[in-house]
DNA sequence: AGATAATGTGTTTATTTTACACATTAAATC
DNA sequence: GATTTAATGTGTAAAATAAACACATTATCT
């Protein structure tokens, strides 16, 4: 479209040269990304951090991050980096938030995307333990490297959005799992405590459990029924209207 | 902290300078912003779109993005990009996603941060109409360039939720408001229809609204009363508990 | 056999959501 | 000014959901 006469139509029009020059040539940035890996583990939430690279930071806990290269999709990057930094291969990361202050890194100009995820402690034993890696409880976490402390704040609180409208949590359980598990980790995660009974018909009600007819072994105490999460049921289930509420 | 014997506490450690080089030189990526602007007009939701810049793509709706410059805050590039593409300068914008596959962009590798954003189209004047920017009714929204499309639905969805959760519609309308304006707004937004009588109890129970004991100018039939949004009080509120459901 | 420490179950009440109908008001028309 | 029109404004009953709460049961441990 050509630039009309009263000017108000004017077109932009660059060829696919002129574009691929200024996506190579200039303003480019480097892009990191930082993964936030929450654990259960002992009936208490439980995050990955590790000693900052950073010499200068050294004395600060930070998340698992580094540079996405250059022909790397974020999101294999997300993976790559929590494989590097701890073994791990088999867990399902999700992106929450860009964080693109100018001045958050030290280093220079980096803007980071935070993923999350949820895994099982006991089942995911960490292969690499550079850095000081290892979990801590996530009530004391304070005082992280950078922009840290921000980043884990946003990604905590997106978690105990998330975990209350997706079955997330059924990733950090055994396959077959009580409903004292199930209860105690959204306790955890929430930091609250349930009424048990309540807690349990809501998750009756939702009718995502399958019954496995066993039951706990090795406790101290009257065993409690063993069930499974059906995930087939709950990827048909269309989900239900939420309604206006603020 | 040194390797220890059993060489499972590695620590690596780089000085500022190392990073500073790895920051600097290497890796670095184009990353742009799109911006996703609705807008509501005539009880219809509408999107911002333009023309591509690319020639190659001239005849493909986009959404409005550019790259982000090297000293540039995230946010601060979005407004920055949205008063360029329209001349609004206040509008409240909100980050929802980043888009980065490696071959999303026919240019070469460009990350893009997806920022969304809510306006009154009678009430915002568009500026600049440059690339034949206008607003598009959002079902007829097809076949953007790239992946804008998937974008789009993303920020689409994204706001449903949002809206649903967050008085974000109240800047869509003028200061004071009918109860059937509201009404539209969300019947617009969530694509639905609502009982009348049930939406009003609904929002009179939410006890966010000040009747400002004026009436609707104007109306071929009975007028309605008008209302504004009490924002102090809002504000006041702490976010009350939602309660698993998935 | 009894004490212990859990699990498993049900009812009552309160709250929220849904469905639904009629009187009221201002403007427009005759 | 009486009538028609096209909205607004209000209330109630039924259904679904959430919250509060108590007791019997079961396996283990002593």
């Amino acid at each position: 479209m050509a630039t009309v006469a009263n000017g108000k139509h004017v077109q932009n029009i660059k060829s696919l040269q002129a574009i691929q020059t200024e996506v190579q040539s200039s303003n480019r940035i480097a892009l990191s990304v930082d993964c936030v890996i929450f654990g259960f583990d002992e009936n208490k939430l439980k995050v990955l951090l590790i000693r900052s690279d950073l010499k200068k930071y050294q004395s600060k806990w930070s998340l698992l991050g580094d540079l996405v290269a250059e022909k790397e999709d974020l999101h294999d990057a997300a993976y790559r980096i929590l494989k590097q930094r701890t073994g791990l291969d088999d867990v399902y990361l999700e992106q929450v938030h860009a964080f693109g202050s100018v001045s958050r890194h030290p280093a220079g100009r980096v803007v980071t995307v935070a993923y999350c995820s949820l895994i099982n402690v006991q089942h995911h034993k960490l292969k690499i333990l550079d850095n000081e890696l290892h979990w801590h409880d996530v009530q004391s976490v304070s005082e992280l490297a950078f922009d840290h402390q921000e980043i884990f704040q946003t990604c905590y609180k997106w978690l105990q959005k998330r975990i209350q409208e997706h079955p997330l949590g059924f990733n950090l359980l055994p396959k077959k799992f009580s409903l004292r598990d199930l209860q105690n980790l959204y306790e955890a995660i929430l930091d609250t405590k349930m009424d048990r009974r309540n807690f349990r018909k809501k998750f009756f009600a939702m009718d995502f459990l399958i019954d496995v007819d066993e039951i706990e072994q090795d406790v101290p105490h009257r065993p409690g029924k063993l069930y499974k999460f059906n995930f087939e049921k709950y990827a048909k289930k269309k989900k239900k209207w939420v309604g206006i509420d603020f």
